[in-house]
DNA sequence: CTTGACCTTGTACCAGGGTACAAGGTCTAG
DNA sequence: CTAGACCTTGTACCCTGGTACAAGGTCAAG
């Protein structure tokens, strides 16, 4: 399989795979005699493996810490549950802060239906968006 | 006030302050006799505004416009409230987001207390990241 | 033989919000 | 006079996940 085969059944451009093994997620492949990346099916698997760990939204560098553990022969079972545990609790204070600030916008909003933008003074920029929060 | 001043007074650093006159969300203040950067108390208000704006979730550079209408003598509050609006879209779209990963991440770690390590097989990397989901 | 689709490498660039460092000028206290 | 705390400018760099472009090699079809 060529690279923009391989490209082709991943859903990711060509750049995208040569950008992967740059960062160490793919080995470097076979080569052709003209030079040109040859790949087997398990730099498909490896890929889906990169899209699914994405997907959970794992950084490029964790997802390469489980493949060099893959690639050592350690089952990653372990690593995997510990970043995903990590990322859950991220996400969960992500989801507060995003809530919080939802209700503060709301009520900037509920604000500016409030205000009479002829009343905007200039020394306060914009009187939705001042102190007297 | 030199910038140092004004950087404490507003809990930033002069580099920030800068950083800021560069992007054009404060314009070039006076100088002193020795080429010193002084400042008045409404530079003192554009830095308070820019915190409030980015505490709302604004870019710099939509800072930078709502601050570019203020400056040609226009009231805001029309733009302000525009994009106020697109981020509480933007913020809900999030959120909906993250509560979905949240529930993903939850069925993979209730996936991971169920599977054995010692059956996690090579070719899928990782069972608790493989594509039977 | 040429055209076009593919491949190679290297390098630079994007957003966003700064931070860091170098090399120098200024001012005040001791 | 010197130390140090401040200021000046310019430039490069951080992170993340790519994308874009240049200049060239390869290969099959027509």
């Amino acid at each position: 399989m060529r690279i923009g085969e391989l490209a082709e059944s991943a859903g990711v451009s060509s750049q995208t795979i040569r950008f992967y093994e740059r960062q160490g997620l793919l080995a470097e492949p076979a080569r052709g005699a003209n030079g040109y990346r040859v790949y087997d099916e398990s730099a498909a698997t490896r890929l889906r493996f990169i899209a699914m760990a994405q997907a959970a939204g794992l950084t490029l560098s964790q997802i390469r810490s489980i493949l060099d553990l893959r690639d050592q022969g350690t089952t990653p079972c372990q690593h995997v549950t510990t970043l995903l545990d990590t990322r859950l609790a991220d996400v969960r204070t992500r989801i507060r802060d995003l809530l919080t600030l939802q209700t503060e916008l709301e009520t900037l909003l509920q604000r500016s239906r409030l205000l009479d933008p002829g009343d905007c003074a200039d020394q306060d920029i914009c009187h939705i968006l001042s102190p007297s929060q």
